[in-house]
DNA sequence: TCTGGGGTCCTAGGACCC
DNA sequence: TCTGGGGTCCTAGGACCC
């Protein structure tokens, strides 16, 4: 593909999929239900996590008030959520991605990236690899998936949107600014119900509408960052590339407690506390995670949120000094709490990874003792500090291994000379 | 409409340091 | 009395996504 102008300029190839799996927890729960196969499923009882498309036709939407939705569509079969056997299924699936292509970015349980460029000698075209890949996860899962096809991220899921359900789109080179255009602003990634309304209230409903506006204007609209990514991908500018190995930069859970929240004495909130706590750090130690700032969510009666958060001296995945964190949080919190009414609370860790000091400890045996180096906090790097520190004050003659905060570093130290 | 349970990223002010 | 610039960290809140 080139444009014309004397110089050969390559525009790039559709080679990016963005694979989504439909309606993903109702397919699942009709995949293991054949009586729920072609009826409309709703899966949650307070509030909708998923709809099957049979009940999304009468209106029903993720995230609803279960009322309302029940409401819309009385006929629907209501079955409470199976989160392990949807884990199970996006196993699964993610098997079938990574058999489809060394570069897989997940974007959720039930999404993914998939760069498949370089793959034509092995594999054949992008649409040949998604085709394949769909009748996989359809055959081996048993699950519908929809593939969009483009040459950037956010046509490719874009794409995939238009196609779903269960269907495969490609968005050629040449036809993304007529693909993009006519597009609705919420479309656009980072455009929820709010920066609609803004958008909407200057006139600006569609991706064309968008695009005809300066840089200065759209971001006196809704804010500087906001404003030049909107200008970026309304112009078709979007260079994000699908990379592996994004880690998880929080760990969470929260528990709704419902009107129950109002009247809970302050044990049964500790309970609370301890059982959310005991759960986070329990998967990030299975992670092999760490993290040190610990955030307080709550939720009142009046659905109005706060959040507190503390940042420890070092990143941890010890249940009691995390939750002796969550405790000072939620006591300084109490006043607040008595005066609004609790209805959920949540907590999250993260700082992931991110020790706030640089504590290297350097076994000498020939000298029986050990070289400790310290800094607190520290602002970059704290194995590249300590490597430094350890480096001036002892010199550089052999290695040995170090270990920093209790863990092997993997990198080779300097030693103490004799 | 009366609301789950995960997450991500951005902004903005104040503290603090050089 | 007047008065710089740059950078990071921490905290809190908001918007958004699935």
């Amino acid at each position: 593909m080139f444009v014309s102008g004397g110089q050969e300029q390559r525009l790039g190839e559709a080679t990016i999929l963005h694979a989504d799996l439909d309606s993903f927890y109702a397919s699942v729960e009709q995949r293991d239900d054949p009586s729920l196969r072609g009826r409309p499923v709703i899966v949650g009882g307070g509030v909708v996590l998923a709809a099957s498309y049979e009940a999304k036709a009468f209106g029903v939407k993720t995230a609803m008030g279960g009322r309302q939705a029940r409401q819309l569509c009385p006929q629907a079969v209501v079955v409470p959520p199976r989160m392990s056997a949807y884990s199970d299924a996006s196993a699964a699936v993610f098997e079938v991605f990574h058999d489809t292509s060394p570069l897989v970015e997940p974007l959720s349980v039930d999404e993914a990236f998939l760069e498949v460029g370089g793959l034509a000698r092995v594999s054949g075209t992008p649409v040949q690899i998604a085709a394949r890949l769909r009748e996989r996860v359809r055959v081996d899962v048993g699950l519908p998936i929809t593939v969009g096809i483009a040459r950037t991220k956010f046509l490719a899921k874009v794409a995939s949107q238009e196609a779903k359900p269960d269907g495969l789109l490609l968005v050629p080179p040449d036809r993304e600014l007529a693909f993009l255009h006519p597009l609705p602003v919420r479309r656009l990634w980072g455009v929820g119900a709010k920066t609609a309304e803004k958008l909407n209230a200057c006139g600006v409903f569609t991706v064309s509408d968008v695009a005809g506006l300066t840089e200065s204007t759209l971001t006196s609209i809704v804010g500087g960052g906001m404003g030049r990514q909107l200008f970026a991908l309304a112009h078709n500018v979007d260079r994000r590339r699908v990379v592996t190995g994004v880690r998880r930069r929080s760990v969470g859970a929260q528990r709704a407690l419902g009107r129950a929240g109002n009247s809970m004495s302050d044990s049964e909130i500790d309970a609370v506390v301890v059982n959310l706590i005991d759960k986070i750090t329990r998967r990030m130690r299975k992670a092999d995670r760490t993290g040190r700032t610990v955030v307080l969510r709550l939720r009142f009666d009046d659905f109005g949120r706060v959040t507190r958060s503390h940042t420890l001296p070092r990143a941890t995945a010890a249940t009691d000094v995390v939750l002796a964190a969550a405790r000072t949080l939620i006591s300084s919190a109490k006043p607040l709490i008595a005066e609004r009414g609790l209805t959920l609370v949540g907590f999250a860790v993260s700082n992931i990874d991110r020790d706030g000091a640089a504590q290297l400890e350097l076994p000498f045996p020939e000298r029986a003792e050990n070289a400790s180096v310290d800094r607190d906090p520290v602002d970059r790097n704290a194995v590249d500090f300590a490597v430094d520190e350890v480096r001036r004050r002892f010199g550089n003659a052999s290695l040995t291994r170090g270990v920093l905060l209790g863990r092997d570093t993997g990198l080779e130290m300097p030693q103490l000379p004799d």
